[in-house]
DNA sequence: CGCTTGCTACTTGTACACAAGTACGCTAGG
DNA sequence: CCTAGCGTACTTGTGTACAAGTAGCAAGCG
């Protein structure tokens, strides 16, 4: 009993203060706490998560490697906005390199792993049917993850990832607007995938993942149409002027 | 005559002495003047460089984002050792990607950037008679490059950038044994490429970029038979145990 | 002789003070 | 009323002192 609370306080609490509010500040900015285009100040931060300006500075930097933020020296450091570009290139790279990994994990695959992927599978039909629309994101990580193992290459994950996020954006974006993504037909060709990789028949695989993760792709105009101001710096000013008076848009 | 030398100065002296800091450390990473397995003191970098233990930090940080060196808390921070498998990771992120540019740039090509790339592929021709390998590996990277601009994704350069240092430092290995490797097909190889992006024969483009990226797959094999200290913590210790004697190796 | 225990010197992590530079607003002059 | 100029308050960049923790060695004990 003691043990779930430990495991959430674990969450706000584990690592190195400069980890801690890394992932507090990426987290504010993936699901809009923190708006597009609004200015983030140092000390602000200071207060809001009660650690010194270093581990704060730490977060700010490995924020702006990932183009989350711009810091603009001497002038102040700003939330990114949402880029339909940006969008399209990192959507770009995870279709090319998740299409790859599906044709060789397709060519690697034992029966075994055939079996296990098909539990995963289960669950997260179970998730889906039962409404955790979390426990599904989580699941489906699992499985992309899962399916870069099988192919030799865990690794790849992380280039994955470090593009990941300028998708997740605009799903939160959506999440705004209370327009729920239906999962099953996700779910679905989850299933036909595992039944392309078990027949070994590896480009066939390849066009799968790419459909199955190009679906997405309208999501970035659809937002884009409903909420232009997630998608350029505050009206008036141009690119990056004007960044003292930018408290929350 | 002095603007030659101003730019070599630039090197040295531009950018924030965080950014120099991480340049100097990648650099010597590298060529390998700091050996795979050694330690990195912050304060001897400090005197090294002469900036301050807070850019040094934030350098050091960066540098085990791309996985160069590993910083474990409290006890020190090393070179990451040299690793086949990362090798085969970052080779298969690399193929992947560029592949899917090429495919994606022979259906957007222009007549007028068919022109382009082939003065392009004489100026490596140029480079390679001339025996300069270093303007060959810049207008290298610039042909990889462009056609990423070309099939409108010009910022999957960055996914690429980040893994091809785990491939870069294999060569960097093989230069400390003189073994020149052959340019001359590298060269021809652009050509043909240019001239079946031309006919915008996608998946022909794909597999030629493929074949033509994995002809560096054998030099994961090679420097590792020829100098397994490189890929290895230093005789004695498994892991990250020990960091306070390894000076030089 | 082997083992434990404590000390010392080193590591990275954090906080804070100061330096350099920028934007905004007020004030004085036209 | 408008505009130019300056001062103030804010920003990020850097240097440095201190805190927390670890490895290695040496001395003392069994």
């Amino acid at each position: 009993m003691t043990f779930s609370a430990l495991s959430l306080v674990r969450a706000d609490d584990v690592g190195s203060a400069a980890e801690r509010a890394y992932k507090l500040i990426r987290q504010a900015i993936l699901d809009l706490t923190f708006l597009p285009g609004s200015a983030l100040s140092e000390t602000a931060l200071v207060e809001q998560i009660g650690v010194s300006r270093t581990p704060i500075r730490q977060a700010l930097q490995r924020l702006e490697h990932e183009q989350l933020v711009r810091i603009f020296p001497q002038r102040g450091t700003t939330v990114a906005p949402l880029d339909i570009a940006g969008f399209r290139e990192a959507l770009f790279t995870r279709v090319a390199l998740e299409a790859a990994v599906a044709a060789e994990a397709a060519r690697r695959i034992t029966p075994q792993q055939c079996k296990e992927l098909a539990l995963e599978v289960q669950a997260q039909e179970r998730a889906v049917t039962q409404g955790d629309d979390d426990a599904f994101f989580r699941l489906n990580e699992v499985f992309h993850r899962r399916l870069m193992a099988i192919a030799g290459v865990p690794n790849v994950w992380s280039a994955v990832d470090a593009v990941k996020v300028h998708l997740d954006r605009f799903r939160a974006g959506h999440l705004g607007l209370n327009e729920r993504y239906p999962l099953e037909p996700v779910v679905e060709e989850h299933a036909a995938l595992v039944e392309t990789l078990s027949r070994g028949d590896g480009s066939a695989a390849a066009g799968q993942m790419r459909a199955h993760i190009e679906k997405v792709a309208p999501r970035a105009e659809l937002l884009h149409a409903q909420r232009p101001e997630l998608f350029s710096w505050p009206p008036g000013l141009i690119g990056p002027a004007r960044l003292r008076s930018l408290p929350n848009r």
